[in-house]
DNA sequence: GCTTGACCTGAACCACACTCCAGCTCGTAG
DNA sequence: CTACGAGCTGGAGTGTGGTTCAGGTCAAGC
């Protein structure tokens, strides 16, 4: 398939794609009369990448993560290592986005108290 | 207080307190001799603001909040749909880094396997 | 053969959130 | 009173992760 299908199945710009194989996270495709023929793991590929971003890595560590598996079996290890340290950051993330998560419940019951009070004066004021 | 007890209780940078009053997170503290002189609540407010960014909200938007907050109580039932909307967010994000976690989880189960069926190669050769 | 739309390249540009710098002033300990 | 560490200002610089642009090339349909 070309840039443009792919851009379409992955979601990401065929500007971004091309600059990701630009910074080595996507091997470079065929080329058939200059135009970029990718064959479906393509989309695979990039899902994956996607993922890793959505948990925060970074394009240079997800490069090096590519680098690795472009090296094949030996490397295995090491990429494994590398997932389980994203997974560990992931649920550290998570445990930190709960906590605020319960700041802000506490804040907004704080409002909705501070909006009662507030109608109860008014009513008062209305029978006064 | 001055700016480099504040930077220590609160962990920015001193360059960061001066960006943040500069771009309107922060209220302009006394000033004694042209040295800016804080009171200890600021702490409690940059901690907020701090829950806030980690929760992904923009300085812009935390701006937007720390504005309306300046203008008084009419502004509360906004800035409770702020933090609401903030909520919601964070729950979802909270969502996606599950999902993350667990394809990660697969992925390393999966190195996991690849792993031992490479130690039983490497001692069945070793046997032979 | 020509038009049209997708694709190509390298380089410049962007927003965000800081971070650093030069060159100055302040204040306090010795 | 002097040294020196902390603080001041305005503005420039940085890193990340793309996005946009100018100026072309390619290929499929009419």
């Amino acid at each position: 398939m070309k840039i443009g299908k792919l851009s379409e199945l992955t979601g990401l710009s065929i500007d971004t794609l091309r600059y990701y194989e630009k910074i080595g996270l996507i091997d470079p495709p065929f080329r058939k009369g200059g135009q970029r023929l990718y064959d479906p793991d393509a989309v695979r590929w990039i899902d994956f990448l996607k993922a890793l971003k959505a948990t925060g890595m970074s394009l240079d560590d997800m490069k090096r993560y590519a680098l690795m598996r472009a090296k094949g079996n030996a490397t295995s290890a090491n990429r494994r290592v590398m997932l389980e340290t994203q997974h560990a950051l992931v649920l550290e993330r998570i445990e930190e986005l709960n906590a605020c998560a319960v700041l802000l419940e506490y804040k907004i019951a704080n409002y909705h108290e501070i909006e009662a009070r507030h109608e109860l004066a008014d009513k008062k004021r209305y029978l006064r």
